[in-house]
RNA sequence: GCCCGGGUGGUGGAAUGGCAGACACGCCGGUCUUAGAAGCCGGUGCCGAAAGGCGUGAAGGUUCGAGUCCUUUCCCGGGCACCA
C-alpha cells in the first residue's frame, strides 16, 4: 500500500495516495445514509487563465481539514467543488482569438481540476459541477422561470454603467470610483432595456434573516448597510400653484417638518417642467443638462466639494404652518430614492445646512439641543421647540405624534424605505445563459394565456417603436436553451448582444405549448400554437449560477429537478461555508434572495443557504502587499508544491496565522512546517525506511508523553471546529517535540497522533500509517478520544505574587489548600523578601494557578 | 465624514481578567564533519555585571491582579459615502 522510499520524497508519496484516494472514492458522499450528514462548501472558483492563486488552496485547505475531521468523526460529509465558468475573461479571451469561448473555458477547468487535485483536497469529484454546462444552466434558467411566473422579474429602460471598452452593461456594483471592476476601463451612462430582478420585495426578509445567522459581524453590518433600511414619512406638500397638484417627498424626521424652510427636488423629477417658471426656465434646463451630462463620479466628486442647485420658480406649502417655501432643483437629491424629493430642514441635516448657507436660505432651529449647545446643524438628541402643538416633546415621540396626525388629515403616512435598489439583471454579452423568454405580439401573448398556467399575473411588456411586445417564457420543457454559434463575439456595439446577430436563432417560429422552434425564415409549420417570435438576447449576469450552485451538488446529475427533494432534506444547506470577504455583499445577498424565493415556492426546506460563513484572509507577498504579476511578488502554488511538498503547503497556509486574518508569506517559513513533518517521518521511520527502533510495541508511554497525547487531541479537536487551525499545528509540534526527547514511544502513541496529523497533512500520515502498520487508511479510522482523566496533574505549578508581583513559583500538589500554599511562599527564598516586615492585609488564592499576597 | 477590524520581540504570531511573548522564522554559541548541508544541544523582549527594573501604539480609569474590561486619543487596514 505505502511507497518504499527510504526518504521523505513526497514527490512519490503524494500522487501515491491522490491516486489511492481516487480509486478508492474514497471521499464519496452518500445520498441517503443513515449517517449525520456534514456540508462544507467552498466558494467555486472562476477558473481563469492565470490558474490557481495562493488565496484559493488558502481557503481550500482550511474546509478540506474540516472534511477530513468530520469524516473521521462517523459524519456523512459532502465537500464538493465546481466552477463558476461563465465571465467575462473568456468571452474577452474569444474575442480576441475567435475561438469558442467554451474551448478555452473548458482549458481552464482542466488546468485548475489538475492544480487542485495535485492539492489533495478530499472533493467528491462526482459531484464537480460547471455553471456553463447546459445540463446546469437549465436549471439556472429554470429558477429565472419561477422567478417570472412570480413578478420577480420585469424589464425597464433605464440609465445603466455602458462600458465602451467592454462594450457592455454593468451592474452598479461592478463599477468601482467611475471604472470597470474588471479591467479598470471607463464608464458612462446609457439608457437600454434591462431584465431586473425584485429583489426589493425581499428587502425585509433579508434583513430580518440576518439576525440568527452565524457569519463574521462584519459581513452582516455590511448587508445591512447595503439593504438600508430606514423608516421615516411620505408627506404631501401643495403646491402653491394649486393646478399642479401635490409634491410627495421622504422624510425620517418629520418632527422636524416646522424648521422646512425650502424643497429639493432631484433635477431628473418629472414635475420640474411643470414647477419651472419662465423667468428660471433658462437656468433651470441649463441645470439639469448639466447633471445629465455629468457622471456620477464627477457628480458625487464635484458635489461633495460643494453643493449646486437652483430655484424653479415655484412654491409649496409646509402643510403644518402653511408657510410658502421655495422649490430648488440640485443634484444632491437622487431620483432613484425615496420620491426624489424632499423638505429641506438646514438646521437639522447637513446637507441642507450647507445648501442654505450657500443660497442664503433661512435656518430656523426647531430641535433643542440635548446638551444646551446651540451650534448649527444639530443632528442628536434633543426635545422639539419652535413647532406649535409638539414644543417640549422628544424629539422621537414627536415624530411619531407629527406622522399619526399627517394620516389623520390624509397629507401623510409612515413609510419604509430601502437603499437597496432592484438587480440588474441582463448583460449584452454572449457568455452567459441566455433568457428563457421570447418576445411576441399582444395577441399571440393572449392566445398563449389562454392554455398556459405559468405566466405571471402582470404581463412582462416593453414598447419598441411603438409597438407593446410581450415576453413570453419557454415552457420548462424546452429547456435549456443554449447558445447558437456565432460568427463573432464582438458585441454589436450597439447595447445588443452578439446574439442578435444570429437571425436563425433569433426570428423564429415558435410553438407555445412546447417551446419547438424554427427559424422565421422557413415556412410557418402547420398547428395553433405556432407564434412568431423574437427571442431575448440578453444573457444573464454571472452571478446567476452561483445563486444556486451549493444546491446542485447534492444532487448533480438530476435531469428532472434541480435536486431530488429527499436530497435537500437530507443535506440542507452548507454547515459551514468559507470564501473570500469580497463576496460580503453581492454573491452573498443574491444567493439569499434566489434561496428565499425557492424556500417560498416550497422547494428548498430552509429559509436561509448559509448558516454559517467564514471568510479566510487575504495572503499578501513576502513584501507585505497584495500579491500582483506587476510588483512580482506572486506565489505559484505549482512551484511550492514542486520544492516542498503539498503536505508543507497545506500546513504552512494554516500555521500562518488566524485563518482570517490578512498575513504575509513568508519563504522561510515555509522551511518550518517543511522540517517539522520531515521530523515526523524521522520519529516514525529509520533511514532505513522501517519503523524507527525506537518505536515500541511493548514499553509503555512516559504519564507526560500520554499526557501531551491526550492534550493534542483534545486542542487539535477543538481547534479544528474552529477553524483555528494555527494552535492546532503548534500543539503538534510541542507533540513531536517531546516525541523527539522521548527515548522510546509506543506504536499506539504514533499511530494516534498521525490520526490527527491525517486531515492537515493527509499524505504523509497516510504514508507512516501504513508503515507503521496502522491498518486501511488512516483517514476512514475513527477520531481518537482523550482520556479526561489524563489530562490531570497530580502536581501543579503554583505562582507567589506579592502585591500583584510575580516574586516566584513552585510546584505544589493540586489540592493544596491557600493555608499550605502560604507556608510555602513565606519561606521561598525569592518570596520571603517580599514579605519581610510587611503585615499580610490580604490574599487572593486561586487553585492552581496563584496566590496573591497583598501587603501593606 | 460614517461603520467595522486591528496595533504584542528583529519577523509571523500565542495568551477562559491570573507567569506576556507558546509555536515557528531569523540570529548567536556549541556538537557532528576534512569542509559544508542536514540533524542534534543550548541561548535569544529591552536596560543591567548582578540584584533588580521596564515592557502589549499613547494617556487615564476599574481591579488584589489588565495585552484582555471602561474612557479619551493616535496610527494602520477594510467597507460605505449626498439614501433625506
Amino acid at each position: 500500500m505505502a511507497t518504499h522510499c527510504k526518504e521523505y520524497d513526497f514527490r512519490q508519496i503524494e500522487p501515491h495516495w491522490q491516486t489511492f484516494w481516487q480509486e478508492n472514492r474514497a471521499f464519496r458522499a452518500e445520498n441517503g445514509s443513515a449517517k449525520p450528514k456534514f456540508y462544507v462548501l467552498d466558494m467555486f472558483p472562476y477558473p481563469s487563465g492565470a490558474g490557481l492563486h495562493i488565496g484559493h488552496p488558502e481557503g481550500y485547505t482550511a474546509t478540506d481539514i474540516l472534511a477530513r475531521y468530520k469524516r473521521a468523526c462517523g459524519f456523512n460529509v459532502l465537500h464538493p467543488i465546481g466552477w463558476d465558468a461563465f465571465g467575462l475573461p473568456a468571452e474577452q479571451h474569444a474575442v480576441k482569438t475567435g475561438t469558442h469561448p467554451a474551448a478555452n473555458t473548458q482549458n481552464n477547468i482542466t488546468n485548475f481540476r489538475r492544480q487542485i487535485k495535485a492539492l489533495g483536497f478530499s472533493y467528491d469529484w462526482d459531484r464537480e459541477v460547471d455553471t456553463t454546462d447546459p445540463r446546469y444552466f437549465r436549471w439556472t434558467q429554470w429558477i429565472f422561470l419561477q422567478l417570472f411566473k412570480k413578478g420577480l422579474a420585469y424589464v425597464d429602460e433605464r440609465p445603466v454603467w455602458w462600458c465602451p471598452e467592454l462594450r457592455t452593461v454593468l451592474a452598479n456594483e461592478e463599477v468601482i470610483d467611475g471604472k470597470s471592476e474588471v479591467g479598470g476601463f471607463p464608464v458612462e451612462r446609457r439608457n437600454l432595456r434591462q431584465w431586473v430582478l425584485r429583489i426589493t420585495a425581499y428587502a425585509e426578509q433579508l434583513l430580518d434573516g440576518l439576525k440568527d445567522l452565524d457569519w463574521p459581524e462584519s459581513t452582516k453590518r455590511m448587508q445591512e448597510a447595503w439593504i438600508g433600511r430606514s423608516e421615516g414619512a411620505e408627506v404631501r406638500f401643495r403646491l402653491a400653484d394649486e393646478k399642479l397638484g401635490d409634491l410627495a417627498i421622504f422624510t425620517t424626521r418629520p418632527d422636524t417638518l416646522f424648521g422646512c424652510t425650502y424643497m429639493v427636488l432631484a433635477p431628473e423629477h418629472p414635475l420640474v417642467p411643470a414647477l419651472t417658471s419662465a423667468a428660471q426656465k433658462e437656468a433651470v434646463e441649463a441645470y439639469r443638462r448639466r447633471t445629465a451630462a455629468k457622471s456620477d463620479v464627477e457628480r458625487m466628486s464635484e458635489s461633495a466639494k460643494e453643493k449646486s442647485g437652483v430655484f424653479t420658480g415655484s412654491y409649496a406649502i409646509n402643510p403644518v404652518n402653511g408657510a410658502k417655501v421655495p422649490v430648488w432643483i440640485a443634484d444632491y437629491v437622487l431620483m432613484g430614492y425615496g420620491t426624489g424629493a424632499i423638505m429641506a430642514v438646514p438646521a437639522h441635516d447637513e446637507r441642507d445646512y450647507e445648501f442654505a448657507k450657500q443660497y442664503d436660505l433661512p435656518i430656523p432651529r426647531v430641535i433643542a439641543a440635548a446638551d444646551g449647545s446651540d451650534t448649527l446643524p444639530y443632528v442628536g438628541d434633543g426635545t422639539v421647540i419652535n413647532s406649535p402643538g409638539y414644543d417640549g416633546l422628544p424629539w422621537p415621540e414627536a415624530k411619531k405624534k407629527i406622522t399619526a396626525d399627517l394620516a389623520a388629515k390624509g397629507i401623510g403616512k409612515g413609510t419604509i424605505n430601502y437603499k437597496l435598489r432592484d438587480w440588474l439583471f441582463s448583460r449584452q454579452r454572449y457568455w452567459g445563459e441566455p433568457f428563457p423568454i421570447v418576445w411576441v405580439s399582444e395577441a399571440d401573448y393572449r392566445r398563449a394565456a389562454a392554455v398556459r398556467r405559468d405566466l405571471p399575473a402582470q404581463p412582462v411588456t416593453f414598447v419598441e417603436n411603438g409597438v407593446t411586445q410581450y415576453a413570453l417564457p419557454l415552457p420548462d420543457q424546452a429547456l435549456p436553451l443554449t447558445l447558437p454559434e456565432v460568427q463573432s463575439y464582438l458585441p454589436s456595439g450597439t447595447g445588443e448582444s452578439p446574439l442578435a446577430n444570429v437571425p436563425d436563432w433569433l426570428e423564429v417560429w415558435l410553438d407555445f405549448n412546447t417551446g419547438a422552434s424554427v427559424p422565421a425564415a422557413q415556412p410557418r409549420p402547420a398547428g395553433d400554437a405556432w407564434v412568431r417570435a423574437r427571442r431575448e438576447t440578453n444573457t444573464m449576469p454571472q452571478w446567476a449560477g452561483s445563486c444556486w450552485y451549493y444546491l446542485r451538488y447534492l444532487d448533480p446529475q438530476n435531469a428532472s429537478a434541480l435536486a431530488d427533494p429527499a436530497a435537500l432534506h437530507y443535506w440542507g444547506v452548507p454547515d459551514l461555508y468559507v470564501g473570500g470577504a469580497e463576496h460580503a455583499v453581492l454573491h452573498l445577498l443574491y444567493a439569499r434572495f434566489w434561496h428565499k424565493v425557492l424556500f417560498d415556492l416550497g422547494i428548498v426546506p430552509q429559509a436561509e443557504p448559509f448558516r454559517r460563513l467564514f471568510h479566510q484572509g487575504i495572503i499578501l507577498g513576502e513584501d507585505g502587499v497584495k500579491m500582483s504579476k506587476s510588483r512580482g511578488n506572486v506565489v505559484n502554488p505549482d512551484d511550492i508544491i514542486q520544492s516542498y511538498g503539498t503536505d508543507s503547503l497545506r500546513l504552512y497556509l494554516m500555521f500562518l496565522g488566524p485563518l482570517e486574518a490578512m498575513k504575509p508569506w513568508n519563504p522561510k517559513g515555509i522551511e518550518g512546517v517543511h522540517r517539522f513533518l520531515h521530523k515526523v517521518w524521522r520519529e516514525c521511520l529509520g533511514e532505513d525506511g522501517q519503523p524507527n527502533p525506537k518505536v515500541s510495541d511493548t514499553v509503555a508511554d512516559a504519564p507526560e508523553l500520554l499526557k501531551l497525547l491526550h492534550e493534542t487531541i483534545k486542542k487539535a479537536g477543538e481547534d479544528i471546529e474552529a477553524l483555528r487551525y494555527n494552535t492546532s499545528i503548534s500543539q503538534m509540534m510541542i507533540f513531536i517535540n517531546a516525541v523527539q526527547k522521548a527515548p522510546q514511544v509506543s506504536r499506539g502513541t504514533l499511530l494516534t497522533f498521525l490520526q490527527v496529523l491525517a486531515p492537515f497533512a493527509p499524505h504523509l500520515a497516510e504514508e507512516l500509517w501504513a508503515r507503521l502498520g496502522g491498518a486501511g487508511s488512516v483517514g476512514h479510522h475513527p477520531w481518537p478520544q482523550y482520556d479526561p482523566a489524563r489530562l490531570q496533574n497530580a502536581m501543579v505549578k503554583i505562582v507567589f505574587q506579592v502585591n500583584g508581583k510575580h516574586r516566584g513559583d513552585q510546584l505544589v500538589p493540586a489540592d493544596i489548600t491557600q493555608e499550605a500554599a502560604f507556608e510555602i511562599a513565606r519561606t521561598h527564598e525569592r518570596v520571603a523578601p517580599h514579605l519581610l516586615g510587611k503585615s499580610v492585609q490580604r490574599m487572593i488564592f486561586v487553585p492552581k494557578k496563584i496566590l496573591n499576597i497583598v501587603v501593606s
